[in-house]
Order: C-alpha cells, then structure tokens, then sequence
DNA sequence: GTTCTAGAAC
DNA sequence: GTTCTAGAAC
C-alpha cells in the first residue's frame, strides 16, 4: 500500500479517531503544522475537491460545523482556519482544522508554508458557497498550484517576507 | 505525505 | 565550514 492512502488508514483507525459519526470522521493529522491540526474526512470515498457536486453541500457544512466545535472546545482563545488545500498528496477528501500560530517542529518547509497561507488553501466557507452557486468547487489549475506553493516566505499576520524557513519560524514566535 | 542527503547558498 | 533546500524514493 502506498503512502498516499495514508489517510484512508488513519480514518479506519479507531485508536485514531477524535471524533466520528455515520457521515464523517475526524483525525489528528499525524505531522501536524499548528499546535492544533484535525482533519475531517467523509465516510464516503471522495478524493478531490473535484469529485463535488451540489448534493455535497450538506456533507461540507457537517464538516465544516463538526471541524470548528471540536477545535472550539480544544483551544478557544486561538483563531482556527478551516479549508481544503487545492492540491493534497494524500487521497480522500479532507478538510484541514488547523490553528494560526503555525507553531510546530513539523513545519518545515516552504511549501508547508504556502500550502496554508497563499491562495493554495481553499477555505471551507467558500467552496461551501461555489458549491452552492455553480455545482463546483474553483481550484487554481496545476501549474497556478506549482507557483503558489514557491510564493515567497511573507508572515501571515504582519506581512514581513523571509529569505528562509528558519527566519521565518523564528518570527512568527513573536505572535504567538 | 515524509525521510534522506547532495550540493547550493551562505 | 555550516545551513538550508530540493529531488529521489521501485
């Protein structure tokens, strides 16, 4: 089995799961990028943001709802994203509950980085809403992704650019 | 997605 | 010489 399916493995997994009901299942991501880091997966097999239709509404809003109590009850005073990235690795569809401190040793890299804070991050509420608008979620096309992910080092809360990771953890430490 | 590491960047 | 990133992994 391929690393890809990692998830799919998680989510089956019940020693895993922090939460889960007949429609979802919600996992602490194993490398997490924030002090706080679920994902919320669809039982039903879903691989992409894609793979939508407008009778997914629903299941996205559940996600999104379940995603933001279970991270409320966990942290309260400290401000949650919740979105898709536009491009996962893994397969099966999951939404990433993530805190904005950005504040792990498993941020790593560049593209961790841009992978949360360029355009790459498509937020729940919005697909939520072209979901219900047009019947489809709008993702950046591949080689839009390719570029968003090499977008240089900027501080998310101030705006400050970085010539490294090292530099740019270093500071976002200071708002914490 | 991560680990590992060669060689670029400093 | 050390730090940092980018690309292979069968």
């Amino acid at each position: 089995m391929s690393w890809k399916f990692g998830l799919l493995a998680s989510a089956k997994n019940p020693d895993l799961q922090i939460f889960t009901n007949d429609q979802i299942t919600v996992v602490k991501d194993m490398y997490p990028k924030a002090e706080l880091h679920y994902l919320v997966l669809p039982k039903e097999r879903i691989d992409t943001l894609k793979n939508l239709q407008k009778d997914h509404v629903n299941l996205l809003k559940s996600m999104h709802e379940i995603g933001l109590e279970l991270a409320s009850k966990k942290c309260q005073n400290r401000s949650i994203k919740l979105g898709y990235h536009a491009m996962p690795s893994m397969q099966q569809l999951h939404l990433h509950v993530i805190s904005e401190d950005f504040d792990s040793v498993c941020l790593k890299t560049a593209k961790h980085w841009n992978s949360f804070t360029t355009p790459f991050f498509i937020d729940s509420l919005r697909a939520i809403k072209d979901l219900e608008a047009t019947g489809r979620v709008m993702v950046p096309s591949t080689s839009e992704c390719q570029q968003l992910l090499k977008t240089k080092l900027k501080c998310h809360k101030c705006d400050e650019c970085f010539k490294n990771m090292p530099k740019l953890k270093m500071h976002i430490k200071q708002h914490l």
